[in-house]
DNA sequence: GATAACTTGCACACTGATGTGCACGTTCGT
DNA sequence: ACGAACGTGCACATCAGTGTGCAAGTTATC
């Protein structure tokens, strides 16, 4: 029984799920090195004509919208998982997780200040915004986080500094593991701490050296 | 005697250059605000049409061009007459001359990571780029400026780090010298200093709570 | 192996932006 | 007040990107 409520359609073919999977990675990629990358540029990285991809999405906005709940989908898992009694290793494992998911990050990055979609992303993202302003607060009661910056603002330059640091990092070309103590090294200094309790903190956090 | 070698040509009318600086401004504002802006929309900004736009330069190429030229001479005159013994002093001066260029630093920052600019934008701001990539090395020699990261790549992540917050701030619309302060401390946490030390640094340094 | 799903390649219309030519007013400089 | 410089408004050509229709070929699935 492969239909619902489908009236005499047959299941979706499988090749065509994988091509659509391979649009959505190949704007990934397209987008990110260049944020007005042509429909064709993206069909033709993922190995398909233009007009093919019209037979997946109704047009641009449409993959955009993909794109956007598909990446932020990601990033709302990873952040829903990390939970840790010290505010400070919460924050640079949030930062982190989001070093495991460059590529995504920078999209919704570049993306979330496009006129169009701003909100889209926005919305999307909330959660993950909302955990890190939990963080933030929950830092500063303890005294582990700065108090000279009002926690709703901190919480916005945390995340500006650690994606901009994050965006040079993927720039460059930074092996793994180089770019993801940088991450975590700039959200610790906008939190406040100085690089020697930073780079203590990383060392003797085991979660913080491991792999995701 | 009007004319240098010119053959025969008049000097250019005042309302002419006067109309020129319109256009340059309009177009900081315009670019800032959406960096794919038309010539349209960077014309009506100024009060002229779109053809006269043509009159002043040849296309939407040699105004960026003239934009980056413009931003970066005034931007380089900033960082050059800031001097300090202590780095980390004149890294928070360095941060602050910035802010008070929001707008022109804004339009470079967008336009130095658009294609055909970048390379243009690049050199143009060289020699800011290496007097903050001096004061990361006076202050790791001298021990004010953290040195687990390797100075090359710190000052990257400093200006990095800067930008982002001073977008941010911009963004929101903070008020003058709140936003110059977040720029200061932004650039002083990334160099290493824990927020009291920024703090204390800010406050009981003259020349950090002046205005420019 | 029959059939529907999928892709391709082409053609076409439409849009927004760019660049240019030209005739006609307006305004500055002298 | 005269002439040149400048701005305006229009027309026109061009170009890249988008969105759609259709015929023909290929491929998965039953």
């Amino acid at each position: 029984m492969p239909s619902d409520t489908d009236a005499g359609r047959r299941t979706p073919r499988r090749d065509a799920a994988e091509n659509r999977e391979a649009l959505l990675n190949a704007a990934v990629a397209t987008l990110a090195a260049d944020p007005e990358a042509s429909l064709e540029a993206i069909a033709a990285a993922a190995g398909l004509s233009r007009r093919a991809l019209y037979g997946h999405f109704a047009g641009r906005d449409e993959l955009i919208a993909a794109l956007i709940d598909r990446g932020a989908e990601r990033l709302v898992a990873a952040a829903g998982t990390i939970d840790h009694a010290d505010a400070t290793v919460a924050m640079a494992l949030l930062g982190a997780r989001l070093w495991d998911a460059v590529e995504h990050v920078r999209l919704l990055a570049q993306v979330a200040l496009r006129r169009p979609y701003v909100e889209r992303a926005a919305s999307a993202l909330a959660p993950v915004r909302e955990r890190l302003a939990a963080l933030v607060e929950r830092g500063v009661a303890d005294g582990s986080v700065r108090s000279d910056i009002r926690p709703a603002v901190l919480a916005r330059l945390v995340e500006e500094s650690a994606l901009a640091v994050l965006a040079e990092a993927a720039r460059v070309g930074l092996p793994h593991d180089e770019g993801r103590r940088l991450v975590m090294l700039a959200a610790l200094g906008t939190a406040g701490l100085s690089w020697r309790e930073a780079g203590a903190l990383i060392t003797d956090t085991p979660e913080l050296t491991e792999e995701a």
